[in-house]
DNA sequence: AGAGCCGAGATGATAAACAATGTTGTCAAC
DNA sequence: GTTGACAACATTGTTTATCATCTCGGCTCT
């Protein structure tokens, strides 16, 4: 098990929520669990608290950190000027191979939202939002965004239970489409820079409890 | 010396070229020079390949990485990306502190493009967009700038060696500055935008040989 | 009931040890 | 002089042991 691994083991454990935020992370019981090093145990988890996943207190250890309203404002502007400078470089780039592939997605996202599955919902929206990303062809904008987002994926998940948040933000994502389909690359990135400042009002909106 | 020191001591040696691209860094001079532990030294090494500022090779360990030509285009793209933003909400932010200390920087640069000090103009150069940076209140365009322009660093003070690149981002500085300073978001972000693609445009100009 | 104390448990940090691999120098053969 | 095999050395990768420090729970004593 390399560092990386545990890494994503933690990472995926936190995202779905058997980590529920501040739930504390014992080294030995991840030892027991993925039979790792202890060395490597210690490393992953102070990477991730430099990705601000987990807060590390001093002789307390690492625990799963929560995110308090200001850092979701923050992280939802980050992504307004990501993936609106993504969308703009899709819509300009000469790309129709990925771009018949979200125009794929989108269809199977149509049908999806008449059924109401707001979990394939969910899957379709991260798989929709990755080709963009895809196609900006920056790596940069990848891993950024991967932080940016993983911490939120619970708390966006929590959004698409309501059935109308789900229709608006297919509503968003069929004009984005389109946008960059066509190569209107301002009006493309216009529309997302909206779509996820609709996103973080949606979550806002949701339950400040969570926040 | 913890983690943290390692690797802004390693950063800084990279970023002023005392550790020249390609270059191996042999675990025990860093040790011999640092006094650090094995381990710390070994975990900066890994964090700092992470961050794409060196490479890792099994059984070969950390050299300094360099960079080409796309990934200094996407390097700048995300700059775009993210100053542009920073622009964007410095000035339509209500923070006039900040914005006379982006007022003043500009008129201290403006004496020392006179003068000619291309050493003292990067310097500024930096203080300049890491006050606009400020402004936007946002952590994360912080971080992620930060790992998008050290490892440029060297790149950038090359280009600053002709006067009239100085002159030419100077005129671009002052745009942007009255553009923040007025409150006009829009304008600011366009110009922001601009100035980052006249600065990859003159370091690809510059020396195809230096990447 | 409450203050103070103690020990189990956990973390922080370093060192030691060993395996696996890369690197370099030597020497013989051609 | 060049090339190739081979051995000695250097470096990295990984695990384990060790010890100090601190937290936290329960315990005792008043």
């Amino acid at each position: 098990m390399t560092t990386d691994e545990l890494m994503d083991w933690a990472r995926e454990n936190i995202r779905t929520g058997r980590f529920a935020p501040g739930q504390r992370l014992i080294e030995s019981d991840i030892i027991r669990e993925t039979h790792a090093s202890r060395n490597k145990v210690r490393d992953a988890l102070q990477r991730l608290a430099t990705e601000g996943l987990v807060a590390i207190e001093p002789f307390r250890g690492a625990s799963v950190r929560s995110i308090n309203r200001d850092e979701v404002r923050q992280m939802y502007e980050a992504r307004m000027a990501l993936e609106g400078f993504a969308a703009h470089q899709f819509a300009a780039a000469d790309n129709d191979e990925l771009k018949q592939e979200l125009k794929r997605t989108q269809q199977e996202m149509n049908d999806w939202v008449k059924r109401g599955d707001h979990e394939h919902f969910a899957k379709l929206n991260s798989k929709w939002h990755k080709i963009i990303i895809d196609g900006s062809g920056n790596q940069y904008f990848h891993q950024f965004l991967a932080r940016l987002t993983i911490p939120l994926y619970r708390l966006l998940f929590l959004t698409f239970y309501s059935k109308e948040r789900i229709a608006v933000a297919n509503d968003d994502h069929k004009k984005i489409t389109k946008a960059i389909v066509a190569g209107n690359a301002d009006e493309a990135e216009a529309l997302m820079r909206d779509h996820v400042r609709n996103g973080l009002k949606a979550l806002l909106e949701l339950d400040a409890r969570q926040l």
